[in-house]
RNA sequence: GGCGGCGUACCCAAGUGGCAAGGGAGAGGUCUGCAAAACCUUUAUGCGUCGGUUCGAAUCCGACCGCCGCCUCCA
């Protein structure tokens, strides 16, 4: 079966593949690098991660380009605020949001390219649209004529009409012809970043960035495009208007769009006090990767209220998964096979498959992996699982880790040595039936994370996170 | 005002015509030296409200109530 999802500019479910046997070309707008992500940011950034793992899941041969926007109003006013270069700013906030990115195990994208190193890309486009008589010119700056594309509001289904006359005056742009006219080139201000060019010197206008670099590294026209829904208007729109109307072709196939995530059941916001980067969370001893699950739970098309109850029970359905997956572990090799587990496993594997192909389904994929769990739980307790079935649900379960990135696949490693003579004291404790010892032992490693858990073939031990 | 979405148990959340997935939390029990984990039982005759279509509706249609987003920099 094929992965479908929805198509904000079709409004319909459409399958997505790549044409003409090229890799199947994704571009998502990354972040404005003027201060730490926070949040909502991670949660559309975890939601393109995973459909790009899901599409490497079903072998898609795939080339994933993510901008970074290093040239804005905001980076520029924060960093003479804090009396910085606008790059040594930048790079600082860059560097932080993949830190982060990474502490969220969202993989780094195939090409980010910097919005500053691309200025030559960006000035030919503008060129190409000036020929094509998409552009005028006010004070020093370049605009794009709305009333030039044929197609402009195709992408928000805004009418037309209402887009024309509704907008208000930038008290920047009050020269512009048509209020929702947007600008490709600023002319230069005193004391900003500037580049020389053809249309004068000056600085590009934020949405050409994403059309110039998409178009570079995925071509004229390319299969996905990701963003938050509050991107649609007028970013996107805009991205339509400047590449289509300087090459004539379709920009993009298929539009994505994540919805927005809220706190506690309100809009996030510094003034509401409910605004949270990563770095918060962590601050306050969250798991990274309880956070991931949980920002990943919800289908990208509807709101995620993001709660700290939230995190917990994300945490507490982990270590369900976790826990089954160290009781699988231990099937030893001498076991006999369970002769039909093969065929639940693969009920399992068809219902998971099934739910991500559906949009992304991630509440129903989860849902297969975790009735696995209440099926094979008992056949763990009665020792009726041997190894082959052992091998083939941790290759199910690798395989959902591949797109979700949460599970504990592998044994780990004990921390130490002196932990290792701890557990064996205590074993020798409760043979003796000196429980006292046996639980002052068992309470000293649960204080550093440690949990033991006795059972008929031993002692286990687990990490918490 | 225009466009779009949402309302399923204590919490999170699937399900878009045929007996209401899954997770968390709670209660009782089995196992255990005690725990933990696991297992068993239990928690929505009902899916915002009221009507309608249908043999049959959470699902389709209509009205209403409530919440949210976009139309303005913003993931």
């Amino acid at each position: 079966m094929a992965l479908k999802l929805y198509n904000t500019l079709t409004q319909k479910m459409e399958t997505v593949q790549p044409h003409h046997g090229a890799p199947l070309g994704m571009y998502t707008c990354g972040p404005t690098v003027y201060d730490f992500a926070h949040l909502g940011n991670f949660r559309t950034f975890i939601f393109q991660d995973l459909l790009r793992r899901y599409l490497k899941y079903k072998k898609t041969p795939l080339l994933h380009v993510m901008n970074i926007t290093d040239v804005d109003d905001k980076i520029i006013n924060n960093a003479r605020a804090a009396g910085m270069s606008i790059q040594d700013y930048m790079a600082g906030y860059s560097d932080a949001f993949f830190v982060d990115m990474e502490r969220l195990r969202v993989k780094r994208p195939d090409i980010v390219p910097y919005a500053t190193q691309h200025i030559p890309e960006m000035i030919e486009l503008i060129l190409k649209l000036r020929e094509r008589g998409h552009t005028y010119e006010r004070d020093g700056s370049t605009y794009f004529r709305i009333s030039s594309f044929a197609g402009y509001g195709k992408l928000s289904h805004l009418d037309r009409s209402t887009i024309e006359t509704e907008g208000r005056v930038d008290a920047d742009e009050y020269s512009k012809e048509n209020p929702r006219d947007f600008v490709l080139w600023k002319a230069r201000k005193p004391e900003e970043p500037y580049w020389d060019s053809p249309l004068g010197p000056g600085r590009p206008g934020w949405h050409i960035e994403c059309s110039a670099m998409s178009m570079k590294y995925l071509g004229e026209t390319f299969d996905l495009h990701c963003g938050g829904v509050d991107l649609i208007f007028p970013h996107h729109e805009n991205e339509i208007a400047q590449s289509e109307g300087a090459t004539g072709f379709p920009f993009v196939r298929h539009w994505i769009h994540s919805e927005f995530l809220i706190v506690e059941g309100e809009r996030m916001s510094k003034s509401k006090g409910n605004f949270y980067t990563l770095r918060d969370l962590l601050q306050q001893g969250y798991n990274p990767i309880a956070v991931r699950y949980l920002l990943q739970s919800v289908n990208y098309r509807r709101q995620l209220n993001f709660t700290f109850d939230g995190i917990q029970q994300s945490q507490a359905a982990l270590q369900r998964v976790n826990d089954f997956l160290l009781r699988v572990r231990e099937i030893p090799s001498g076991r006999p096979e369970n002769p039909v587990f093969d065929e639940r496993l693969a009920q399992a594997r068809a219902d998971f498959e099934a739910a991500m192909d559906d949009d992304l389904n991630v509440s129903g994929a989860t849902a297969a992996l975790f009735e696995l769990v209440k099926d094979a739980n008992p056949l763990l307790e009665r020792q009726e699982l041997g190894p082959l079935n052992r091998d083939h649900i941790l290759d199910f379960f690798s395989g959902a880790n591949s797109i979700f990135d949460v599970f504990q696949i592998e044994q780990r490693e004990l921390p130490d040595a002196q932990i290792e003579r701890l557990i064996e004291e205590r074993a020798h404790a409760r043979r003796e039936r000196n429980y006292r010892r046996a639980d002052e032992i068992r309470d000293l490693l649960a204080r550093s994370g440690i949990i033991l858990e006795d059972t008929k073939e031993g002692t286990r031990w687990k990490a918490l996170n």
